[in-house]
DNA sequence: GTCTATACAAGGATAGAC
DNA sequence: GTCTATCCTTGTATAGAC
């Protein structure tokens, strides 16, 4: 493994540990063996070094998609579980997310083009489901509705869950957010999706495989 | 007005602007002509002054509380709003809130106590709320869910505001969430706290009075 | 009780030698 | 590619003036 991919690996380490912010430069160059410009020759600046991890966790998302014809109910939550192991992987990412999108100009506009595609992408999954007779709408504000709460709570759940549920597993965590989606998708639910749906919440409140 | 009021003034003014991380002593002491170890004098530590002003929040929030013989959806909705702009006075907070509560040890132990307080007042008036037949439950844990959901909400839009609707006017911003919130209720709703949330919300979205 | 001057450790960043 | 040396900024601690 060359010193960039293991300064890499260490920092993320110690970032989802510690917290981006409280991890120094000389503190990982230290447990690396090597010296702080070392890791200033790579990654100029800290942000750069964020900026590469961020790109990783970027990447590792985009694998993450349903071809439209396989989309279920059930298939829907799993790729929302994916997505959820990911920032598990990345937190400190998600952790320091507001203050990374203040200060890093290049992250930030990234992430505003990335998350266009992700909305979109949702978007369009909540239609598909609907006319696979999954999901039905009363309002025509429903669909926007559920795009914005699910986004909001795919976005945060890795804070709430550090500050609340500290004391639960990282599975434990993951499965009290997916089934708060799932108790939200309920109301707009049809008889099959509630049949799906209530079959993945059993699986994850009661643990089984 | 003292020093010290002169002090938690600024700084907050500063924090809000700019971010509690991004604004340094000496330029909060420049600024109000004064020397950095005069606000050491007051606040030995910077996390000193964050947990003034992290009371002051508290203090307000703790005086939004509707009894529960005057409960209606609506007044149920317009307290939400007076949380959201106490959130706003003081967001620096709420931007930074997890790696606060991370840091500071003080500020972490009465967040978990006020949390649970705020969590029981927010059941409680959910329950209030079905006996007065504004809501009704299928599911035993419909309670429990609409409490986190409405909970998540309440902590972090100001954080997703912060960075995916900058564009929006404060007032905009808290109308888009309470928005949220009171589409998560509907499904839940009998026909009267329909009604009331549809004026509600039609207020809301087209500006009315 | 109020305010100041000064020192110190730790953070990120940079220039230049090898 | 790797290193040393150095710079500037940050929060904090302390001694002391009024």
């Amino acid at each position: 493994m060359n010193t960039q991919a293991k300064i890499v690996d260490k920092a993320l380490e110690l970032f989802n540990e510690r917290g981006i912010e409280y991890v120094g430069l000389r503190e990982l160059a230290a447990l690396l063996g090597i010296r702080v410009s070392n890791i200033t020759y790579y990654f100029p600046t800290k942000d750069d070094l964020v900026n590469h991890l961020s790109l990783e966790l970027n990447l590792l998302n985009s694998k993450v998609i349903i071809e439209n014809d396989k989309l279920t109910m059930q298939s829907f939550l799993e790729m929302l579980n994916s997505v959820f192991i990911n920032h598990l992987k990345f937190r400190c990412l998600l952790l320091s997310f507001v203050h990374l999108m203040e200060q890093n100009k290049i992250m930030s506009a990234r992430y505003q083009k990335t998350q266009k595609i992700r909305n979109a992408t949702l978007k369009s999954n909540i239609e598909v489901l609907v006319r696979l007779e999954y999901l039905n709408f009363k309002d025509e504000d429903d669909s926007e509705f559920l795009v914005s709460a699910i986004a909001l709570i795919a976005r945060f759940w890795i804070s709430e869950a550090a500050v609340s549920f500290r004391h639960l597993s990282s599975e434990e965590q993951i499965n009290h957010y997916l089934s708060m989606i799932a108790k939200l998708l309920l109301p707009y639910s049809t008889a099959k999706a509630k049949r799906e749906i209530r079959i993945f919440l059993r699986k994850r409140i009661n643990g089984l495989p």
